[in-house]
DNA sequence: TCCTTGATTCGACGGCTGTCGATATGGTCG
DNA sequence: CGACCATATCGACAGCCGTCGAATCAAGGA
C-alpha cells in the first residue's frame, strides 16, 4: 500500500546523489512490481485500452497464464501504487496512476550527453 | 547479458501501445535488477561518485551486508546491463551505463496532465 | 431464490533470490 | 617467491515468488 503523494519526496534523478536506505526499501518495491513480464504487459495493456481504463476481461485474453493468476499479478501492481481499481456493477476495472510512473521515470533520469 | 544498443528498438512511453511479450521479458529483467533496496543504493552510489565511477572498495562500506554479497549484487546489475566494470591494477571499477537508464526512464514516461 | 458469470482468495508446490562463510583468483609489493 | 590485499566464486540454506486448481465471494438475471 503505497502512497503516491509521496511523490516528491524522493525522486531527483537516483544519479545525483545516493538513495538513503529508507527510499530505498520504498522504491524497491514499486521496481519488484514491475519485474515480471506478466505485469509489465499488463500495465501497458490497461494504460493503452481505450479510456484509459480495462475491466479485468479485457486482460485475461492475451496471456497465457490462468485467471487467478492476472488476479495476482493485478494486486501485486495495485499494491505497489501503481494501478487504482474500482468494482462497477459486475466487472472491476484497472487504470495506471500516472504520478506513480512519473515519479520512477524522474528517477532513472540519466545525466544528460555521455555514452560511454 | 543484456546490450544497451537496442535502446531505440522498445522505448517509446509504454502507456500508448501494448508491449509485446518478447520485450515485456527483456525490460522485466532490468527492472527486477532495480528490484532490490541494496542495489538501488549501489546504483545511485556508483552514478553519484565523483568521476562517475566507483570501486568496489568504495562500496562496501555503506552497506550492512557481506562484501561477497556486494559482489554478487554488482554482478547482477552488470548482467541486467546497467553498469560496466573494469580491472585497473588493484581494484575493480563500476560506472553507470546511462543508456540503459535512460530507456527505462522513457519507457516509464506517463500520459501527459491528469492526476486521477 | 437459485443459477450463472466475473473476480478474488486459498493452499500447495517447484524454482528463484539474498545472504552468509569459506574458498579461490588476480594483482602488488617486499 | 611469498605474504598480503581486493574481488569474485562456491555451496548451502531460508524465505519469497509465480503458477495452478479448487473454493469462495459478488452481482445480475431467470
Amino acid at each position: 500500500m503505497l502512497g503516491q503523494d509521496d511523490a516528491a519526496a524522493c525522486c531527483s534523478p537516483m544519479v545525483r546523489e545516493p538513495l538513503d536506505e529508507e527510499a530505498a526499501v520504498d522504491l524497491a518495491k514499486m521496481f519488484k512490481a514491475l519485474s515480471d513480464p506478466v505485469r509489465l504487459r499488463l500495465l501497458s495493456l490497461i494504460a493503452s485500452h481505450k479510456g484509459g481504463e480495462a475491466c479485468v476481461c479485457d486482460l485475461t485474453g492475451p496471456f497465457d497464464v490462468s485467471q487467478p493468476t492476472i488476479s495476482h499479478h493485478l494486486k501485486v501492481l495495485r499494491e505497489a501504487g501503481l494501478v487504482g481499481s474500482e468494482r462497477r456493477g459486475t466487472w472491476v476495472y484497472y487504470w495506471v496512476l500516472p504520478a506513480a510512473l512519473a515519479k520512477l521515470s524522474a528517477l532513472l533520469q540519466a545525466p544528460a550527453g555521455e555514452s560511454r
